[in-house]
DNA sequence: TTACTTGCAAACGGTTTGCATCGAG
DNA sequence: CTCGATGCAAACCGTTTGCAAGTAA
């Protein structure tokens, strides 16, 4: 199970289907389109919301990529981790970053910062988009 | 000097001004906003081209912060750093990485992943700002 | 039955763009 | 004189929200 849901409605499950069923990141906009293609018709703004809740419950990954959409995935362990982005296709690797939390909670308290949150993406092109590239 | 640039405009250096009379990340509409308070009257449009090719150039550091907002800021050194944003009041400290480089290109290589780019940032809330939070 | 969800469409906020005009070179 | 830069307003795009109707519990 995964953590605290609101309600259990059949177009929660199918997000959470079309979710399951991959490991990239998916804008809300991709996902509403993949609901579409396989016939469940649910409204953009519910996917928008149920996306929130799952993101806020903990159950998905989001990241805002460079031109600016949310991106979400579903949050295999409870774990934090970082990704490395394929620019091009948008595959992603988990990556761990040894330290980094250690380092940011360190950074914070020298500047007297508190409630910190951090942001750490790599972006780059897989091998498989590197070489397609001329 | 500070790379190539298109043409010398009068709203190009009010633009650049600002942009040199600050150490903190703005948005293109605060600088707009700036601008105007100061008497200058610059389009909007006028400085999001003007921030775009400043970017492009690699005149100005670019982020987009957690609501989706573009951030630009004066590049100071051709030297690589990272961030401690003020969630609240913007207030920025430059904050040193040390192995995060290392560690990107370490990761990266693992994967077979080219061209790589990094985006590390912290985000909090400042000693001022935490204070006058109730 | 009650309150949370949904869907629709309108509202939003930041950013971009078309077009006529302006002005640097 | 020319072509890039500007200003305005309209267009965009992803996302959010108000509200009436639907539905899980």
């Amino acid at each position: 199970m995964v953590a605290t849901q609101k309600r259990a409605t059949s177009q929660r499950a199918a997000i959470q289907a079309v979710l399951a069923g991959t490991d990239e990141f998916v804008s809300a906009q991709d996902l509403h389109a993949a609901l579409r293609a396989e016939g469940s018709v649910v409204g953009l703004a519910t996917v928008y919301r149920a996306l929130q809740d799952m993101a806020a419950a903990g159950d998905v990954d989001s990241l805002r990529n460079r031109s600016g959409e949310v991106l979400y995935r579903r949050c295999g362990q409870p774990s934090h981790h970082h990704h490395l982005v394929c620019r091009s296709c948008g595959s992603t690797q988990e990556v761990a970053a040894p330290g980094v939390e250690q380092w940011a909670r360190a950074v914070a308290e020298q500047y007297g910062y508190v409630d910190l949150d951090h942001q750490v993406e790599l972006f780059g092109l897989c091998a498989a988009c590197a070489a397609v590239r001329d």
